[in-house]
DNA sequence: CATTAGAATAACACC
DNA sequence: TATTCTAATG
């Protein structure tokens, strides 16, 4: 049972077309192509056959796509459970789905098809399972199910963990599965490179899943690929039913998605791609760009249509960005043009460190928001930062929250793989589907019940020697006295207890109150009540948000079917904030103002995708610098740090080559105020410090965009003035102002070894110990 | 069997 | 640094 409405889309297909309707519709006017410039008219109105959108970044390339969902069925072309639109991501979905409905009015409902490749293919998997050896109730694993399960397989095959660990191997069967790789299929060559065991354990790996009736998300796409390429009437079936299909974000599409498309499209050619090759920024989860690369190849005859005025951004950040991916290679190449010219540019800035960075960046935030220098006061929801990696999010979280600066942090850890949710989750799968032997795993001895590993493998065996699923195998234990005294009990109370609550799920008694009772019952909720570490209110507070959200959903079922696909989390909030995100959660949005900070060599470009791939990865990374600078409409800011603690480590960073790559016409440098005691041209670095640092800066120093921050008058870290005491390599003198997380700022009255005296300004005097403080003016207190 | 201390190891992120 | 795994202890 699913929450999808796949019924009703099929059913409508199977009533023969009505005419009249399709008339009717045709009637109508066409509002929807109102203010489309002529290349947006143009892919919107070339409806039959191949069609290639090239749609640059902000080019309206989502309101092209709309406008041509409508066109297809105000003009009767389709009805709307015939046309199969794919995007990436749910929130892409989401507002394509917003946006037709919008255009439509009450014409239409909806478009079934409209979802990511994973939801669409779960549709149309529940409905042929059998084909593949799942039932039509599979469940769905997620990332952390999938590891657990291959630890097991490696486990179960005696295999040593340490050479092969389970994430690696996870890594390189999703690899497999993006590329379309079935155990059988996958090459000679790459099988030999693991000694052929790599192809072993993925067979034994998708046989454990079958056993559990489960699919992992590669498998969603690989299933339904199969299922089209061994049964061709199924296949012929689809074909008929999507008349036309839409394809959002191609350049990112890998190969299994690529196949799946091309299989379906097929019979009529009537597909319609979208994309951007300069925005192909997934090339490490198996995007190819070469499939939108050699799209017309595919389907010859395709009609190419350019998207090239923007309507984002201004000049300067629209000329900055084509400046940075004018160094790629192979481009199907665009040029973007805007009318709004001008504007302000984009603004460079270097800091001394990481923390430092993220305090500048948060009092520029705040001076956006009041306004000023003639610009009007923006709001925090206008604003964004974008971070390569996600661990860099925290110098901001940090700062902000002692500043009480509102923000959110989106793509960030998700609510539903906090711990105690997929606990509790697991309690719910457990009692919707008492096969699920995952969950069973994962909430029998939580919270502690006395079965350990030895109870554990107990009932494994139970339920192997009995060809039964884990609860039934623990009844059987039990049964036989298999469970030693303290156990047993807790055991059986756990069994009872599941058995009332999937009586309940049967009965279809109110899953609110059900889920309550599970977790109450279970002692789940006592178990996070006891704990005493400072996290658990959280959690529980968590529970309560989780039961509440079960309130739009009918049942249990349709609830797990929802998490497992959509995880992200909008919690429908009001309040102004300001969002920190990936470069890759940003892909598809824009803000007026946005900060694009650690702009360093080997942290962005990152030094893994460089090592990895090479050339290829370091222009993926250069796409990812002009998706990054794309995102703004009026203002981007640039930054990067001298110094950045790595894994806890002090290191010296180089500004990143993007820097050097950005136009200088469409750049200004700038110095904060008060911020560099030293200014330009401020005298020697550090004194005598270690010989690493002096390296370090000199290479700093001698990196080009030092050179142009100081030809432009730019920042330059001030040389640290003689310290006293050295503490664990933070120096501090008399009178240093400092500041602390929870006193803020201060001045130090007194050192004595490693306690300071400090008089906070607000706080009054206090006596800390020296780690505890950082020194408020920028530069002196980095230890190097 | 649970707890804990120390060591190892880790960081691109979508469904 | 922070989490997670392993081994050793109670």
């Amino acid at each position: 049972m699913s929450s999808f409405d796949e019924d009703d889309a099929f059913e409508a297909t199977a009533v023969p077309r009505v005419p009249l309707s399709r008339r009717a519709m045709a009637a109508r006017p066409a509002p929807y192509l109102d203010g489309l410039n002529p290349a947006q008219r143009a892919a919107v109105e070339a409806l039959d056959g191949p069609v290639l959108m090239l749609a640059g970044a902000g080019t309206g390339k989502t309101r092209a796509l709309t406008a041509r969902i409508a066109h297809l069925l105000m003009t009767g072309r389709a009805l709307p459970n015939e046309i199969l639109a794919v995007t990436f991501t749910n929130k892409a979905a989401r507002e394509m789905k917003e946006r037709v409905g919008r255009l439509m009015g009450e014409t239409v409902e909806g478009v079934p098809w409209l979802g990511t490749f994973h939801a669409i293919s779960v549709k149309i998997l529940r409905r042929h399972a059998e084909l593949v050896g799942l039932k039509s109730n599979f469940t769905i694993l997620d990332t952390d199910d999938q590891i657990r399960l291959m630890k097991q397989v490696i486990a179960a095959a005696s295999i040593d963990e340490k050479r092969w660990p389970s994430r690696q191997l996870a890594g390189l069967i999703d690899a497999w599965k993006n590329r379309a790789l079935t155990p059988d299929r996958v090459p000679a060559s790459e099988a030999s490179a693991f000694n052929s065991l790599g192809t072993e354990l993925y067979a034994a790996y998708q046989q454990r899943l079958l056993d559990l009736n489960a699919a992992d998300f590669g498998d969603l796409l690989l299933h339904v690929l199969t299922i089209f390429q061994k049964h061709q009437d199924v296949l012929e079936q689809y074909q008929r039913w999507f008349r036309y299909i839409l394809v959002d974000e191609y350049q990112d599409t890998n190969v299994a998605q690529y196949l799946w498309l091309r299989l379906l499209a097929q019979a009529h050619h009537n597909i319609c791609c979208v994309g951007d090759d300069d925005q192909s920024i997934y090339g490490w989860r198996g995007a190819e760009v070469g499939n939108i690369l050699r799209f017309e190849k595919d389907f010859p005859g395709a009609k190419v249509v350019r998207l090239e005025q923007n309507y984002r951004s201004t000049g300067h950040i629209l000329g900055a960005a084509s400046g940075v991916i004018a160094g790629n290679e192979g481009r199907l190449g665009k040029t973007l043009w805007t009318e709004a010219e001008g504007g302000e540019k984009l603004r460079l800035i270097g800091h001394w460190d990481g923390e430092e960075e993220a305090r500048w960046i948060g009092e520029e935030i705040e001076a956006l928001q009041r306004g000023g220098r003639g610009s009007p006061p923006k709001s925090l929801d206008d604003m964004a930062i974008l971070v390569r990696a996600s661990h860099q999010m925290r110098a901001f979280e940090d700062r902000f929250l002692t500043i009480g600066l509102p923000y959110r942090v989106i793509g960030g850890p998700r609510f539903y793989e906090r711990l105690e949710i997929r606990d509790a989750m697991a309690y719910f799968r457990l009692a919707v589907s008492p096969d699920d032997d995952l969950a069973f795993e994962r909430v029998v001895n939580t919270p502690k019940r006395g079965l350990g590993d030895k109870a554990q493998q107990k009932i494994q065996a139970t339920a192997r020697a009995h060809g039964l699923n884990l609860l039934e195998g623990a009844r059987v234990l039990l049964a036989e006295g298999g469970v030693s005294g303290k156990g047993a009990g807790q055991l059986r109370a756990f069994i009872e207890g599941m058995d009332r609550w999937h009586a309940a799920v049967a009965r279809g008694d109110n899953h609110i109150e059900l889920a309550e009772t599970i977790l109450d019952e279970s002692g789940y909720t006592a178990m996070w009540q006891a704990d005493k570490t400072p996290e658990a209110p959280g959690r529980l507070e968590n529970l309560k948000e989780l039961v509440k959200a079960l309130e739009s959903f009918d049942n249990l079922q349709g609830f797990l079917e929802h998490v497992a696909l959509i995880m992200d989390n909008d919690s429908g909030e009001t309040e102004e904030k300001v969002s920190i995100m990936t470069l890759h959660g940003a892909k598809g949005l824009e803000f007026p103002a946005i900060f694009l900070p650690g702009w360093e060599e080997g942290l962005f470009p990152s030094q893994r995708s460089m090592d990895e791939s090479g050339k290829k990865g370091l222009e993926e990374e250069r796409r990812l610098a002009y998706v990054g600078i794309t995102r703004a409409k009026e203002l981007c800011t640039i930054s990067f740090a001298a110094n950045r603690r790595v894994y806890g480590q002090w290191q010296s960073q180089l500004p990143s080559r993007f820097v050097d790559e950005l136009p200088e016409e469409h750049v200004d440098v700038l110095t904060p105020p008060g911020l560099y005691g030293g200014g330009f041209g401020a005298a020697a670095p550090v004194a005598e410090s270690t010989i690493e640092s002096r390296a370090a800066r000199a290479d700093v120093y001698n990196s080009p965009g030092w050179k142009r921050m100081q030809a432009q008058g730019g920042a330059r870290p001030a040389a640290p003035a003689a310290r006293g005491t050295v503490i664990e390599g933070t120096a501090f003198g008399l009178g240093d102002r400092v500041f602390h997380q929870k006193f803020g700022y201060g001045a130090v009255t007194a050192i004595d070894g490693d306690k300071l005296d400090i008089a906070f300004e607000k706080a009054g005097p206090k006596k800390i110990v020296a780690r505890f403080v950082t020194s408020a003016d920028s530069a002196a207190d980095i230890p190097f």
